[in-house]
DNA sequence: GCGATCTGTTATATTCTGTTACTAAAGCCG
DNA sequence: CGGCTTTAGTAACAGAATATAACAGATCGC
């Protein structure tokens, strides 16, 4: 669903922050350039294609906020933006300044890297409802899941309630099909959360959405058990456009 | 997609609060005129092109209501008022002074921002969309919204009472259709924060209004609870285009 | 002013969600 | 094959979030 390797920007003036950022980003199947101002970032951006900023607020310079007003008012490429602890949540986020996501230091790069999935799996969505291909919809053994209308339809079309945990976490396991998750990864997909050491709740979300989707109660096809190893959700996954 | 230094005029006879407006634009990148009544207004107009119009409601001589009259029978140019607490905000925003937002005094600089940044998008959504005037309502499922009217009409064409709160909270959700927003932003975007309320008003209103459109009562469609996000509205499909 | 309407607040009911605890199942080892 | 250990399944619970009824102050239209 998400592009395999997006082109990630980092524009960051700490030199260490941002090699740090820059290579747990690359060793997480990303593209990164990186910058530390304003007008390499530009210079990036004109450069190639960027899926992906993130933005440092304090930069030398044009700082960051106006940064990255300038870039939403030119382009809809995403912007997560690094704030200090405190900083005005709200208006980073809202109309104002219009990025997609924050991040307060110091963060655990894990956290941004689920944010970045969060922010590019929207965008993705949020892409297809005006403008090109991507798929709004998987589908599954006749069942279709639709991200942007957040509902999940059984084979005979009707739809089926889902709370939104259950949703995100079946969402999840949509995007990422014959593929062994941890839990912990799972809670880190979910909720970009680190996981306390023993936790199960995903033990028991996985639990409710089998009582919804598994035909078998007593055995699960869907959503398999990995023994000592998370969870796996094994039918093929088709993508389906926009939901007409 | 907006205008990268849109051209904002400023008709405001007090000074103080007409310097404090134009200087955080300036910081904001708006190019800004001031006028102090109509006179000064209609002659910034005929010099150079003006994107949006802030308009206070009190002014001498002529006043607010009647110059918007005037200036909406000549032009498009958008128009934001600058209102007294209680003001009869339907008549204003209503055909007939057909202002495209207000913001009650006293107001935070911020909001008046992102009020102009929302103008100024839907007047380019609209513009693009397709030929003119138009584009003042917008259709979901068969349902009607316009704006210029303040009317809702349900697929059979009848008129479905709202009540101004309403109206304002549903017309922020047709304007960012599948984005989820949390009660703080709705509170924003609707009142602007000023008046201390409280996010479960947000609630009640979403409740309320969800009784009036919502075809199942039981399972929203329309407006989804994602939870400890807010909500998000979600019309199928092809629901977001052009009134025509 | 007076009744009707609107709107935010409060209180209560309902739903959701992570945790805990207990049971069942799976692996391990002799 | 049994015991023993580890891991998973899930019922039950408690805390959190949401839904909504009811209330009261504000506002509107006369």
């Amino acid at each position: 669903m998400a592009r395999l390797q997006p082109n990630i920007l980092v524009v960051e003036d700490d030199r260490e922050t941002r090699t740090l950022i820059a290579k747990y980003l690359r060793n997480n199947s990303c593209n990164v350039t990186i910058a530390s101002d304003g007008r390499e970032m530009f210079r990036a951006m004109t450069d190639h294609r960027v899926d992906l900023i993130i933005l440092d607020v304090m930069l030398p310079g044009e700082d960051g906020l106006s940064l990255c007003r300038t870039v939403r008012a030119q382009s809809h490429t995403p912007i997560i933006m690094l704030t200090a602890r405190g900083e005005d949540v709200d208006r980073i986020l809202g109309l104002e300044m219009g990025a997609d996501d924050y991040l307060a230091k110091p963060f655990n790069p894990r956290e941004l890297l689920a944010r970045i999935n969060a922010v590019l799996r929207r965008q993705a969505i949020a892409g297809t409802a005006s403008a090109n291909d991507g798929a709004t919809a998987l589908t599954f053994l006749r069942w279709r899941i639709d991200f942007r209308l957040r509902e999940l339809r059984n084979p005979e079309g009707a739809r089926v309630a889902m709370t939104s945990a259950e949703f995100d976490l079946l969402w999840t396991f949509c995007e990422r099909p014959g593929r062994v998750l941890s839990r912990e990864s799972l809670l880190d997909l979910t909720q970009g959360r680190n996981a306390g050491s023993f936790e199960r709740s995903i033990d028991v979300l996985v639990s409710r959405i089998r009582r919804k989707i598994e035909p078998d109660q007593q055995e699960p096809t869907l959503i398999k058990t990995v023994r000592s190893g998370g969870y796996m959700f094994t039918p093929r996954v088709d993508a389906v456009g926009a939901g007409n």
